[in-house]
DNA sequence: AACTATTTATAAGA
DNA sequence: TTCTTATAAATAGTT
């Protein structure tokens, strides 16, 4: 009802699926309470959120609706008791329990199993859903390579910024100290000189504050 | 929140009362179903009109609900006696609400949502997981899809023998009993010679062992 | 029940 | 999370 209209159906993204949640919660409990007061009615509304949390809201107290609401119940039903096999079905338990083999259920599906009584309708249906989580997963999986990637670039440039800068420090000591190239080690640094020789010294030489990323740069070795 | 605003204080006319009752009722259960359906949220909703009449709606159902609502109000009105405590921690039902919390992350990430935490290690599994569930859905729809048409292709064979053999019986009828050609039905009949009335005859004329499966088999007619 | 002028709720973006 | 704002939806009063 805003911007754009929505279709009525379960928002895939988490963050916005939590804050339309907060936002249609407010307004349900704000028409709820004007309907028990303009209308004169007795309202009771209970919503479990997807993780579990409860809101309620009730114009009298949701104990004594509830037990309206039993009374109801019972005198459309049978006056008999029902309530102690009821009890088990519906206990939190059997419900928890219902909901994680169905859960399971679902995620066998996902991965391929368990396909044997699915209508062509409903392997339809999970085959999109298996194309829009491999999207998914690439985009995301693409963008991280472009971060390890671009943070290797940078490495690189630090790299070579600093290794020219310690070349330079080495010719002034060599031109303006002692004789140039009298230690074998300060002429290897200065043949060291063509562009490859950086890669080199990326693999060789890395300085401290670089190691803490350094092993997940090398999963880009990685077949991807 | 039309025409005019109106103050939110009891309506005195009672026809208005029920009229706005009603609207305002539909409007409520409305708005629960799409906070239910969006957010993936519990509800349960219960309206007493002023003369006693009872509303309600629950998107999974009403008993479940309230048995979960009181199971809540328990948990929250005891948070003394440290032994509750621990054994809420451990007792089975939060062993299964991890255990469903955990299995539902899995379930988020295999549709793509929630990867934000995730190593690129970790992307490549979900990856290879997605792969391996498309390429066994896709198969299986293969199977299906080739059954299908199988089972057709038998349907059509049965009942071009069928066709075959009812047109052997009306040629004896017409050649060895009356003269040939004085029904225009036999004529229909004997007209219909060519290969695509066949499948004209799978479309309108299907024998009551077919049946039921031909629902089934009309979904071939769908966008694969 | 249907019709609308308005109010209200809210989706998306900041 | 909260605020803003354009737009969708709900609805009060009328017919």
């Amino acid at each position: 009802m805003a911007r754009e209209k929505i279709k009525i159906r379960k928002i895939d993204n988490a963050t916005a699926r939590q804050v339309t949640f907060s936002k249609r919660r407010r307004g349900l409990f704000k028409k709820a309470e004007e309907l028990a007061i303009l209308c004169d009615a007795d309202v009771g509304l209970v919503i479990f959120s997807s993780t579990g949390k409860l809101f309620e809201y009730a114009n009298t107290s949701m104990k004594e609706i509830i037990e309206r609401h039993s009374n109801h119940s019972k005198v459309q039903r049978k006056p008999e008791e029902p309530s102690l096999e009821l009890h088990l079905e519906n206990s939190d338990c059997a419900r928890l329990n219902r909901q994680i083999l169905e859960t399971n259920q679902k995620l066998s599906q996902l991965r391929g199993e368990e396909l044997k009584g699915l209508t062509l309708e409903e392997l339809q249906m999970l085959e999109k859903t298996l194309e829009t989580g491999l999207s998914r997963v690439l985009q995301k999986k693409g963008g991280q390579i472009m971060d390890e990637i671009n943070g290797l670039q940078n490495k690189g440039m630090q790299l070579m910024e600093e290794n020219a800068r310690l070349r330079r420090q080495l010719l002034e000591i060599s031109t303006g100290g002692n004789q140039a190239a009298t230690d074998p080690e300060s002429i290897l640094y200065e043949e060291g000189h063509s562009s490859d020789s950086i890669t080199n010294c990326v693999n060789s030489i890395t300085p401290p504050e670089y190691e803490d990323s350094s092993d997940t740069s090398l999963k880009l070795g990685l077949p991807f």
